[in-house]
DNA sequence: CGCAGAAATGTTATCGATAACATCCGCTTT
DNA sequence: AAAGCGGATGTTATCGATAACATTTCTGCG
């Protein structure tokens, strides 16, 4: 009786219910031609033997399997980072295992190397953390029979598409500066390939514009504290300026600390406003006031898009925008 | 001409290269006798019907798939994010796609949950990253047929492990600040029953006792800059504390602000050496002195110790310790 | 030259599920 | 009561690979 040695099949749990395997597949998949009284005596069964059904079998014969792909730009940043682990957790809750396929670079060749690898698990599903313009083409090369939902790509593209609202974000950051009485607000952005940053300057702009307030020249950084304190240094000798809004967190990290070291309080001398709200945040010299992405609801939306798509193939291809929300501490004052 | 529609299988590739399919199979896997020449055949036959290989066919026959199950704590921390991205990396370098599943806790109900979820998947191995003691007697229960290997666990569990080395970390940490001139250290730990807290408090306790030095009373907080900030505010008060070790850098983060708020100048009055050396941490104010662990290095030593294992059943159970790094920056000074 | 034995290749069975089709059964309907 | 019908179930084919075994084709050597 070493049974316990493979684990049950199907026909282990059709033999024990006393029926066939097909009808057993059936009560799995929930079809409606089965009598509730066979429907119970294999679940029973199923429960009895601890029987798990076996994907790979599965995927074999629908060509599909219980595995969403995502492509997402190797990274520890904060915002990428903090996506990938919300999503596995949205997926998981549906029942769905995650691959992730790393790139080095949002390049052509790399995304679809990775995206061929998901094709070959036969994945159900992919997503795309496509932060960057230049994805763009390579995804167009997406076959078109498998769902595919796209996080923070372009907008312009059709394709479905879950987003948090950049231009929104940024509007509340920098109006929040010019309400306090600033006469302009100079802004840092990332790097000026990523829609993020496109978004954040479009919102920047837009409010100074509309308030009538002078635009400076726009300041380019990655996303690095190594940069902020760099694009800080040459701030900190400018008098005139006493508002910054800087695209991530860390960008104001670097720049608190140059401030610092020239002597330039924050918020009394210079008001600052970061977006990310990273958990320590908080606890920077002065706490900072920054936007808050609801990476958790964008997550989920993303995964229902996905499961929406996987459904029904006629589903029409929605683009859902989640809202920023701006977090108020100490880093922003009236100005002297 | 639609095949294009259905992508080639292996019979395709056989019928063009004029073998059988099993002649195309041996030449997949690299068996030894096939002919050169019709090795070369089957080569051109696969590259010009552009034929990938089926995992899901290949895994439902051998009960394997190319497929690494990791399981972590769902988690933005920056130490386990570095090491699932890092590990991603690496395993896509092998051809190995990674499936992740997040646990919110690492209790015994989640993790089984988890690993049975990736059994279903007919992974080819597991890789635990078990920071916390609590995992241990889950983990017991993983069946002893699939390969495993341990991120950051229990050393006496004899199961094969990479982790980085914790006390070396702790005593070059604790060191620094002594050689600095400190009578003694004051130490910060993260959550006790983490693997990691244990072994920074226990090189940071063996130093200052090797040196002589009063051990100070330990605490112990979590990993954030909020609870850094609480004890920090405590510690400000404190004039005899002139030399702080904590266990991670956003606990020090949170220390700085506490300190700076209470006029306590670091270095001047007070060192503080942190440990991970995130990115952002030589823009702290001031830069700071931190320990920096190999992510990378753990992650392809899992991985080799894995593919050991999958290879040879009967692989000795390594167990590999990789040093960390002590950055030294300009947050420690000699005592006022 | 022929034969053993290895090397190279082909044939068939198999993994565990779903799909498509076949069958059986019990009702209604006329 | 026979035909017709749909719900419930069973049978067989299939997905695309590898494993095991069968067969053919080379070798080397007496």
């Amino acid at each position: 009786m070493d049974k316990a040695s493979r684990s049950p099949a199907m026909t282990d749990v059709a033999r024990l219910a006393g029926v066939s395997h097909q009808t057993v597949s059936r009560v799995l998949n929930d079809h409606p031609n089965v009598k509730e009284q066979t429907r119970i005596r294999v679940r029973a069964a199923i429960a009895e033997l601890g029987y798990r059904p076996n994907r790979a079998a599965r995927a074999l014969v629908t060509g599909r399997s219980q595995l969403i792909g995502v492509v997402a730009r190797n990274s520890t940043l904060y915002g990428p980072a903090s996506m990938l682990t919300e999503f596995e957790q949205a997926a998981a809750d549906a029942g769905f295992a995650v691959s992730v396929g790393s790139v080095r670079e949002l390049d052509r060749s790399s995304i679809s190397a990775v995206v061929d690898r998901h094709l070959d698990q036969r994945v159900a599903g992919l997503v795309v953390i496509a932060n960057v313009a230049s994805a763009a083409e390579a995804l167009a090369e997406i076959p078109g029979d498998v769902p595919v939902v796209f996080i923070d790509g372009d907008p312009a593209s059709g394709r479905p598409l879950v987003t948090v609202d950049q231009v929104a974000g940024a509007r509340a950051a920098t109006r929040h500066l010019l309400d306090a009485g600033h006469e302009t607000v100079w802004h840092v952005s990332g790097p000026t390939d990523w829609f993020d940053s496109a978004g954040r300057i479009q919102g920047w702009k837009q409010t100074l514009l509309e308030a009538g307030a002078e635009v400076p020249p726009l300041l380019s950084a990655d996303w690095s504290a190594a940069e902020g304190y760099r694009t800080g240094q040459m701030l900190a000798r400018m008098p005139e300026v006493t508002a910054i809004f800087t695209a991530n967190d860390h960008l104001a990290l670097g720049i608190l600390r140059a401030l610092h070291e020239r002597g330039r309080r924050v918020p009394h001398d210079v008001s600052i406003v970061g977006f990310d709200d990273v958990p320590e945040a908080a606890y920077f010299i002065p706490p900072l006031t920054t936007v808050r992405q609801a990476f958790g609801d964008v997550a989920r939306a993303a995964l229902s898009l996905l499961l929406g798509q996987m459904r029904d193939d006629a589903g029409t291809a929605h683009q859902i925008v989640v809202p920023p929300q701006l977090i108020v501490r100490e880093s922003v004052s009236r100005p002297a």
